[in-house]
DNA sequence: TTGAGTCACCTTTTT
DNA sequence: GGTGACTCAA
């Protein structure tokens, strides 16, 4: 970091306050400092305040850093600042909504209100969860839509669009779409015909066919089109180019209902959201950007007279446009390196500084299309630079720039020379430069980067800056390993630990993801209830072929010493205990095993988890991805493990690259698109909906989506500009690592790669610290006044077992289907098969199922089938509860669990005429219950 | 040697 | 859905 003064590109920019600023600030070169400096000097001017200095971050943590820094450098003490607005484009539209957004939705023809208890959903899963809801009552109301919900495969792409448009300042009125934004649904013509034509240039001098023409070879295949979809040769053409009427053919096609279709759709939901008092991230910018563009009186009292943007390059189409809308002169000053935007997946736009005075214009006109909103001229704006680095030798960043014309693919074209051109050339600020820059490939890429770091710990020739200037050989904690996917941080840290070399990782990880916790799951699944499911993956872990492991689960003869360390468990009194025997037993030791335990442990601990709770919990976990943080104790010697995404801001004296391998990085497909204007943003229709002659719906792919998607070109830039990030990370020396079947990034960055065979036979790695971690657990879903012990999934709970409850897994329900089927099964002794039999038994009439149908009841007298069974029946001396769990509503709606519970209640209510019955269904994402009104009798046999 | 067609293999990041 | 190794033909 650069020392305490300024040196000339950074003075000058600390100077230049008044007017507008570009500042493209390369990798390690004092930005932070810059920025706080340049604040510093503003709001020391006689008649500026830090209220009238709005500096904006992208992180809360960031927004923290620089109101610290600035304590530091200016007369202003914490206290002063506390209230100064530096911080996120989210809370700055939380705080205006909060003041003054109360009726903000009326602008959209909402009427509902913004209050300050509007909850904040930060949880992805959260949202999809409240999404199905809506979108399972949205189902429900309108049924002129049905055609459109038979042609998506998942509605929760309809939550990922309406976020993507609300990102892109697209927003739907009570009848149209607000401002121009309808354009953007119709996408651009003539961009995308340049697209095309580039793509359907013939090649090698036009012996070649173009890539477009080679991409259409699989057009068809595994699709079915509709008839009137033209045949392959007609799409494709005999020459070397695909016919050029090819681009009309496929981009016009009236829009007019599928837009109808996600208007409607999107402004339900925005309304939903507001009624049910909750608003996403996306929806929080949406409501400061029509309140500030709607209150002009507001948006002038607000105007600050300084802007500043920090990190740029990872803001959304809609924060440039707040930018405009909050700023009250021409004093504004956005900073940021393009080459480090890696968060398109968050809607970063990357063009917003890339191509920075053209959307100023664009976006300042369209505002001030029917009002002056941003009242100040757009130009000019001068472009600064900082282009001395302070973190990196001369040798390692350019390098670096290589990273930006690497070829993703074999094959890939690139305009080398045009990239080059847009990047600002850095310059070391240290003349030492005695870095390696090594790459390495081997068949056992763990060990290889074992290897390489014991290589490199206490060698001379490796040696790093310390903190007073001088250089020291290198110790594990300056070592950091950086990948491109949580997985393979995860397994080098167990191969790490299996060797004993100190090394953490950072981040967020996917818990139950890891085999540790997959073998867990398969003893907790045994102990339950024997499940096949279980004894599948141990019989594996214990080298059984599938055949073999089937024949053993068939005949229930598990390997002795199974049974017995199945029996040791039993006697276990805690989870925690029973995963410590089971790690012990299969010699985990790791810290993935560790962090496993820690979870299953606080997961116990703060609950009252029953064993087939825990089984949920892990299973939902797995299924959800979701990921608890990681995080090594401060001032460990240990390597560190981190993703690329996460390392961004910070630096290593060292920097491994690993997992540099075909597949992984670039991952394939690249990571998002560039193609803003000319795609109409998702908005494709991907199949047709008509019936066969017998009426049943069959859903055709469209051609034309399918055609479309093939001409647009694969973009691999942002992969470049990762694999830029992560290199930059590094102070002094930088190893790119490989297995089997490197990337070509590493075949085409110039770095001589080196095969190795790894001995680890003599390893003996000096002891380090080893971290210690601490894992966030989510609070369980449920309603205070239940006990967790009565969430029994798929369970009967008989009074008469004193309050116990018993748990049916599958293979019960599996039974109860086949013994109504009339299949000669047994319950084998099973308590839990006994009870359904006995359940089943207990109903009177004849009993019958249907495939998928398999608990058949009778409602007065006449028979009724089913399918499904209900989750819980919660029965007292007084009183039974039917609650039936629920998570998705996308395949059935409410009006079809009211009929199905209904069923329920008049059965339940006939085999307990004593006692009070309620049904109920509770959602158990949200951790909602909803009480049943039981449609009666009458009504039912009219379904 | 070059190009068209065919086929097996793999599929992420998180404020 | 994309890549790259493969086969076969010119």
């Amino acid at each position: 970091m650069s020392g305490v003064d300024p040196n000339p590109e950074q003075r000058e920019l600390i100077e230049a306050i008044d007017g507008l600023y570009l500042v493209d600030a390369g990798a390690g070169t004092g930005k932070t400092f810059t920025v706080t400096r340049r604040y510093a000097n503003i709001v020391a001017q006689d008649g500026v305040d830090p209220e009238d200095v709005l500096l904006v971050t992208f992180t809360n943590n960031a927004a923290e850093e620089m109101r610290e820094r600035i304590v530091r450098h200016s007369e202003y003490g914490m206290r002063e600042l506390a209230n100064a607005p530096i911080q996120t484009f989210h809370s700055l539209s939380h705080d205006l909504l909060d003041e003054y957004g109360h009726d903000a939705p009326t602008s959209l023809g909402i009427d509902e209100t913004i209050t300050g208890s509007t909850r904040i959903i930060e949880d992805e899963i959260i949202e999809q969860a409240l999404f199905r809801e809506f979108i399972g009552q949205f189902i429900d109301n309108h049924p002129e839509y049905d055609e459109f919900f038979t042609a998506l495969s998942e509605t929760s792409e309809l939550l990922d669009l309406i976020k993507e448009l609300s990102a892109k300042g697209v927003f739907p009125t009570a009848d149209g779409w607000y401002r121009n934004s309808e354009s953007h649904l119709d996408g651009d013509f003539e961009a995308f015909e340049t697209l095309f034509t580039d793509r359907n240039e013939p090649r090698n001098g036009g012996s070649k066919q173009s890539k477009l023409r080679k991409k259409l070879y699989q057009y068809g295949e595994d699709k079915t089109y509709l008839p009137e979809a033209p045949a392959k040769w007609d799409i494709r053409g005999d020459g070397k180019q695909v016919p050029a009427d090819l681009a009309e053919r496929v981009f016009e096609e009236d829009r007019a209902a599928l837009k109808r279709f996600v208007h409607d759709v999107y402004h339900a939901y925005l309304a939903f959201a507001l009624r049910r008092n909750f608003l996403n991230f996306g929806f929080l910018q949406l409501f400061a950007f029509v309140l500030l563009c709607e209150d002009h009186d507001l948006r002038e009292q607000l105007g600050y007279e300084y802007v500043m943007v920090d990190e740029f390059q990872d803001s959304s189409e809609i924060q440039f446009k707040l930018t405009l809308l909050l700023a009250g002169t021409n004093n504004i000053c956005v900073v940021g390196d393009w080459k480090q935007s890696i968060y398109s997946f968050q809607y970063a736009d990357v063009d917003n500084i890339r191509e920075f005075d053209e959307r100023l214009e664009r976006f300042a006109g369209e505002l001030n299309r029917d009002a002056d909103r941003v009242t100040f001229p757009t130009t000019p704006v001068d472009d600064k630079q900082l282009t001395r680095n302070y973190r990196s030798t001369q040798s390692i960043l350019d390098f670096s720039t290589h990273a930006l014309t690497a070829r993703a693919t074999k094959n890939e074209s690139l305009d080398a020379e045009a990239i080059s051109e847009q990047v600002t050339p850095l310059t070391a600020d240290t003349d030492r430069d005695d870095s390696y820059i090594e790459a390495l490939t081997s068949e056992d890429e763990h060990e290889a980067i074992l290897e390489k770091i014991d290589a490199i710990v206490d060698n001379d020739a490796y040696a790093v800056e310390g903190d007073d200037g001088t250089y020291r050989t290198p110790e594990y904690g300056d070592i950091a390993v950086l990948t491109r996917t949580r997985d393979f941080g995860r397994d080098l840290l167990d191969t790490a630990s299996e060797f004993g070399l100190p090394m953490a990782y950072e981040g967020g990880i996917e818990v139950f993801r890891t085999d540790a916790a997959k073998l867990v799951l398969a003893w907790l699944r045994i102990l339950e209830r024997d499940a096949e499911r279980g004894w599948a993956l141990v019989l594996e872990e214990a080298g059984y072929t599938i055949d073999e492991a089937k024949a053993i689960i068939e005949r229930e003869a598990y390997p002795e010493a199974m049974v017995a360390f199945r029996e040791d468990l039993r006697e276990l009194e805690t989870f925690g205990g029973v995963a410590r025997r089971v790690f012990e037993q299969y010699g985990r030791s790791g810290p993935t095993a560790d962090v496993v335990l820690d979870t299953i442990q606080s997961v116990h601990g703060t609950t009252t988890f029953t064993r087939g709770e825990l089984i949920r919990f892990i299973e939902e976990a797995i299924a959800d991805g979701s990921t608890h943080d990681v995080d090594a104790g401060a001032g460990t010697n240990a390597v560190t493990v981190q993703t690329i995404h996460a390392t961004k801001g910070l630096e290593y004296p060292i920097v491994i690259l690993a997992n540099m391998n075909a597949n992984k990085f670039p991952s394939s497909g690249g990571s998002g698109s560039d193609i803003a204007y000319t795609d109409p943003i998702g908005l494709r229709q991907r199949k047709v909906y008509s019936e066969d002659a017998h009426g049943v719906p069959h859903v055709y792919d469209d051609w034309k989506t399918d055609v479309l998607n093939r001409c647009l070109p694969q973009n691999y830039d942002e992969e470049r500009r990762l694999l830029y990030v992560a290199v930059t990370r590094a102070e002094s020396h930088v190893v790119l690592t490989g297995g089997t079947d490197p990337n070509s990034f590493l075949d085409s960055l110039p770095v001589d790669v080196e095969d190795i065979d790894p001995d680890l036979s003599a390893f003996d790695p000096e002891p380090g610290e080893h971290s210690t971690y601490t894992v966030d657990i989510p609070e369980p879903d449920g309603p205070a006044s239940y006990s967790p012990h009565t969430f029994i999934d798929d369970a009967v709970f008989e009074g008469n077992t004193g309050g116990r409850g018993m748990e049916f897994g599958s293979d019960v329900h599996e039974f109860a289907e086949r013994y109504v089927l009339g299949e000669a099964v047994e319950t084998g002794d099973n308590p839990d098969k006994e009870h359904v039999k006995a359940l089943l038994d207990s109903l009177e009439g004849e009993t019958r199922a249907e495939i998928d149908a398999f608990l058949p009841l009778t409602v007065d007298g006449e028979k009724v089938t089913i399918g499904g069974i209900i989750d819980l029946l919660h029965v007292t001396s007084d009183r039974v509860e039917i609650i039936d769990y629920k998570t998705d509503l996308t395949t059935h709606a409410e009006g079809e669990y009211r009929k199905q519970l209904s069923i329920y209640y008049h059965v339940v209510a006939d085999q307990y005429p004593d006692r009070s019955v309620t049904a109920s269904i509770f959602y158990t994402d949200d951790g909602t219950r909803h009480n049943i009104t039981p449609l009666d009798k009458a009504a039912l046999r009219e379904l």
